[in-house]
DNA sequence: AGTGAAAATCTCTCAGT
DNA sequence: ACTGAGAGATTTTCACT
């Protein structure tokens, strides 16, 4: 992976607040020339970092229904194909998937067919059990990481240097300072989640 | 509130997409002159549709710590102060209030201190339970709506006109296509709320 | 990786409908 | 509310360091 500097996360700072700003004044605040903020965005764009450019909406304006948080209990082999489908359906805005396997998903439906909207995002013949919260508020809070701008170790808070070591575990990219904190942050991971169960 | 008709429906969609898309681009897909739709998106900014042009990261490679998702138990009192402090501090990342009065809420943490980064983030004196269950894939899915773009009643899901009317009911802004609907809406609501417990 | 300058593109303003 | 045209701003390209 590509090492992320400081600037890069300025960058993605300014971006996170208004993804319109102008490069050039993005530019100006890191003290780089426009091209060059154009240059880091379009490689912090290829790398991942930056999924997309989007809006944050107030869906509670847009979208008729009511906000429900759905937990599904279901083997470990229909995790794959239930969360597939649950990002491809209408109203569902975050999807989770737990360390035990299970889901957790949030969204929107019709407050006299909150059944029938489950059922219509989830196949629940794939499904063991489940329960449905209704939400008041659903809130997403962009920000990339305030006051800390550093890449820390994830195992010991550490800032990172080039030294350090990056891996992915549980599907997240994780950053450590050394590889003894990799190792260790390995075993605690592993025994955290036979914790859970 | 303003009416929002299917073109601002389908620039909200394009921008959902990718939010530095010229007006331009969008001005001819919605088939009006780019200075209209810059228009209709300062109008939706004001409105607060829009809450901000903002980065969808990939924050597993961005931010260290094991994410979590976390469920408070709490006196209704504390919700507002509870909610309020999760909004500006470091690494959450959603929160959600539940109609019984719950907080749930998702966060990166450090490995070895999880317990303590939710002691930083929540005031625990506030909180009668809590409990943290490790997060293995976060995510966000950003869309508009897909296919089903006019604004549909809450309670019968038929087309909101200009007849329809909305009302704000447990946080959110809810659109009916007539007043009996609305009245019908808030009775399912309310028994739906009290079941919940 | 970065810069500076020119070319191309996009946004905004404004008078008019 | 929208359009079209022009002014002004922004982004991209490219030769060079």
């Amino acid at each position: 992976m590509r090492e992320l500097d400081e600037t890069d996360l300025q960058i993605l700072e300014l971006l996170t607040e208004d993804a319109r700003r102008p490069f050039s004044d993005i530019a100006e605040q890191v003290d780089l020339s426009p091209p060059a903020v154009s240059d880091r965005v379009d490689k912090l764009r290829e790398s991942g970092v930056i999924r997309r450019f989007t809006l944050d909406l107030d869906r509670s304006q847009l979208r008729a229904g009511v906000p429900v948080l759905v937990r599904l209990d279901l083997p470990s082999t229909e995790v794959a194909a239930v969360t597939d489908n649950l990002r491809e359906s209408e109203g569902v805005e975050h999807v989770f998937v737990t360390v035990e396997g299970d889901v957790v998903f949030s969204a929107r439906f019709r407050s006299d067919a909150v059944r029938e909207g489950i059922d219509e995002v989830v196949d629940l013949k794939r499904v063991t059990d489940y329960d449905v919260t209704i939400v008041s508020e659903m809130e997403w809070v962009p920000s990339v990481g305030g006051t800390e701008f550093a890449l820390t170790c994830a195992e010991c808070g550490n800032t990172v240097t080039s030294e350090g070591e990056s891996d992915r575990i549980g599907g997240n990219q994780y950053h450590f300072c050394c590889p003894s904190c990799a190792a260790r942050f390995r075993e605690q991971y592993e025994r955290f989640s036979a914790d859970a169960e």
